[in-house]
DNA sequence: GCCGCACCTTGACATGAGTCAAGCCATGAC
DNA sequence: GTCATGGCTTGACTCATGTCAAGGTGCGGC
């Protein structure tokens, strides 16, 4: 990971862009700035393992980065991705001190990055910071829920039909946001369950894979199988 | 759900006991006590459904609230079990505005209930209690970290004998807290799965089971099903 | 005491999903 | 060109876990 010169303006600009700090007020802004700090890294680079010790948050500036935790088999289940805005590895610094999960960069990113106590000083007078952040947690748990609801009560299928409408976003021809792989490491299985799912999806004529493009010939099938 | 008399002494008591208002002064504690209102639910009544809109929040005063989302099929995983002092519901209340999942008593229990708008105004002006909450989700996210680590990267055994860990609390010997249904539904199973893990346990001479009561006999193994 | 019910256990079985191994296809290096 | 590589697919197999059906056990009501 490079740490990257950048001017406050162009910082600043970064910040408001985000959803924790898109109402904070310009002078807040200015001394966040200023503490941050601007990283790059390079596709699969890794952020932080779990257990490490957190000193501080990273903002997504660009790039992709995906949280996951790993098995002893070396199975992984991510846990969120998050695009340009998002905060990464809040909630270790509100209980714990130390990562719950890992962090690596899907494809080249540039993050910012912000201690603990910049952050902390800067709430301190900040309340509406707080009342972002609770949002933004409160989220993230009904993510979560929704989650852990397709893992243990819906099977394979029904988590792919719905992430697949999800990256759909209405339309009905899009292409994969990530590999495969790190599809089926999203849904909670495995590269070969995953393909073995998009053949049967296709046999039955609900979708057209051709790599990592996809066109769904039958949405009303696709929300079904999700679970209405 | 029954409305109970209760005068705010008693209430402002059993707020200081929980984990969001340990900290409240006394003051902001008795417009809060004020408010709310004490409830009875029976066991296994009904606080509300996943879906439903919040209008506040609960809090546990006495008993046992289990949070569950139930499948198609009638299948329940156990989200969260709160004890008194824990709050319930709070997601709700500060993203989308209905609960992401439901939540019954698991026996008779008594609950604080808290609107939306009381909650609002005493935190618009105690920016601590803005603090303790991100505490309480940080801890909440943290939980379902582990929640779906476990299911999707573990065997049912090692979900089992993790649960037992933690509910021996260091003892070798303990209750049960919960029927045997319930710690399946905790831990994302059937109780059939349930009990044939617990026989093969027994068997291998981990555990000594007798109806309720639990004797852990190989602690170790325990925790290296666990997965340390 | 006996009935009925809730809770739990057991067995036989079905099946979803992981493992292992092989092979395919495209891409880039040389 | 050909060779290696990474990403994906396929098949055969195994295994964990869910389903269905039956039966036990204990407890409260009457």
């Amino acid at each position: 990971m490079q740490n990257l010169r950048a001017d406050v303006k162009e910082l600043m600009q970064l910040l408001q862009q985000t959803e924790l700090f898109a109402e904070t007020d310009l002078e807040a802004l200015e001394t966040l700035a200023a503490a941050a700090e601007l990283r790059a890294c390079a596709r699969g680079e890794i952020l932080f393992n779990a257990g490490d010790r957190a000193t501080g948050l990273y903002v997504v500036a660009e790039g992709r980065v995906l949280v996951s935790r790993v098995g002893r088999d070396g199975r992984e289940q991510i846990l969120h991705d998050f695009g340009p805005g998002e905060l990464v590895g809040e909630v270790a610094m509100f209980s714990g001190g130390d990562f719950p999960a890992g962090a690596q960069a899907a494809e080249a990113a540039r993050v910012l990055f912000l201690s603990r106590d910049t952050f902390v000083r800067l709430a301190h007078d900040q309340p509406d910071l707080l009342l972002g952040l609770i949002a933004v947690l409160s989220r993230r748990l009904r993510h979560f829920v929704h989650l852990v609801d397709d893992l243990s009560l819906k099977e394979v299928d029904a988590r792919l039909a719905r992430i697949l409408l999800e990256m759909a976003a209405g339309e009905i021809t899009f292409e994969l946001p990530m590999s495969k792989a790190q599809l089926a490491a999203r849904i909670g299985t495995i590269p070969e369950t995953l393909s073995r799912c998009l053949k049967r999806l296709q046999n039955n004529g609900v979708i057209q894979v051709q790599g990592p493009k996809l066109e769904l010939l039958k949405v009303r099938v696709l929300q079904q199988l999700a679970g209405e």
